[in-house]
DNA sequence: GTGGTCTAGACCACG
DNA sequence: GTGGTCTAGACCACC
């Protein structure tokens, strides 16, 4: 955990370590209260600069998601229930549909798309 | 065709423009031996700066799916088929994983993304 | 080191530098990991166009030699060890056979560059 | 013979081609007053535009190598006597001299250069 | 007409 | 500070 991150990719560092954080809180897989890794220890263990994981961390923070505190740590925040279920379907459906129509202007075939889609869920998630 | 670029998208434009080239040729759409539009006329035609066409192609042609010849034009070379589905494939799947990474950054399932795709692909293709 | 580009000459800058690069990780003189001078820098040193250098930098990027990295600045990437030789002959390569077009050019035959080469080489190296 | 030609090299297509008729010339492969292939046959052989034949036989023309009588067809003309072998010689040295530094600059060993020539002229020559 | 190169300078995101 | 992108405009060589 917390452990890949890709500095070729596009997406920056520290929004990499953000996101990666943010599914592990949502998953439970961080609980409430929690000590996220030092700033110090994770960028060590990722050789990067501390600079980066501070930027994560803030971000996460102002999202709401952690909270940091002088001297202590960055602990995992009690997270707001859940969206109800019909508002997180529409953000997903809002997503889809931006795939599919950038998925348009590239001349890809639905197809390429579904087949993509089983394969890469495949591959992060079941 | 080729006009359709947006300039507030994150992606770079010459990457909007190779990518759809690219899909382009991959789908056999361009054929091999075909001339793109000259660097000038496509850069007046998206109403952008000629340099960046030219990155653009020079993009395409260090991955070997164009040739730019002095004075001639810029031409699609043969690409093997094998790597013509290849190309889509990884094209698909880039717009795929950019869809979940910012799934996950809004803390979205990956259940909710499937339902959402699911419903949406039915409401376009099947 | 990396200050000597020839404006006038036929070869362009960018490719000058490149070229300079490449021989130089060919050979070890860069080590993996290490970085380059940064863009401005560089730029600086050789009183030409920052772009200039990004072109050459994009294209050993492109070559996989380096690695570019926001805000961080541009890497020696790992290379097998076996294409850094080869790297070295190409490039030994396109001296020769540019300096032989040339002499098909002026009608001299080869055994006059033979015999020049042995000459002037003795008297530098052996 | 008159059949390689390389649209993706740096050096121009008339270049390539008046080069190699040069050689062919010098080397008395073409005797003075047999004709050169006509432009558009030549064009149509390699695939190009006829302008460019005409380039290439326009400069060895103001050259002196060939003579191109309307409606007759392009010719070779009988070549000065040979320039004396030392100046020959000389013109070799430079080259070599010149290709030395160049490499230098590169920072290729002579060691390189040296098998970079054998190699070339092997696979060129004899 | 075509692409190839280079400059000058702007603005942005990242570390 | 770093690289990334884009513009505007110049000049050149080639077809």
């Amino acid at each position: 955990m917390l452990t890949q991150i890709d500095p070729r990719s596009p997406t920056p560092l520290y929004d990499q370590i953000a996101a990666r954080i943010r599914v592990a809180i949502a998953a439970g897989e961080l609980e409430p209260g929690q000590p996220l890794p030092s700033v110090r220890r994770l960028a060590g263990r990722l050789r990067i600069n501390p600079a980066t994981v501070v930027q994560a961390y803030r971000v996460l923070e102002s999202e709401g998601f952690v909270e940091m505190r002088q001297g202590a740590g960055t602990f995992v925040r009690e997270v707001e229930s859940q969206r109800r279920s019909q508002e997180r379907n529409a953000e997903a459906s809002r997503l889809v549909r931006a795939m599919l129509t950038e998925a348009a202007r590239l001349g890809l075939a639905t197809d390429d798309l579904v087949t993509a889609f089983k394969h890469e869920v495949g591959a992060i998630d079941r």
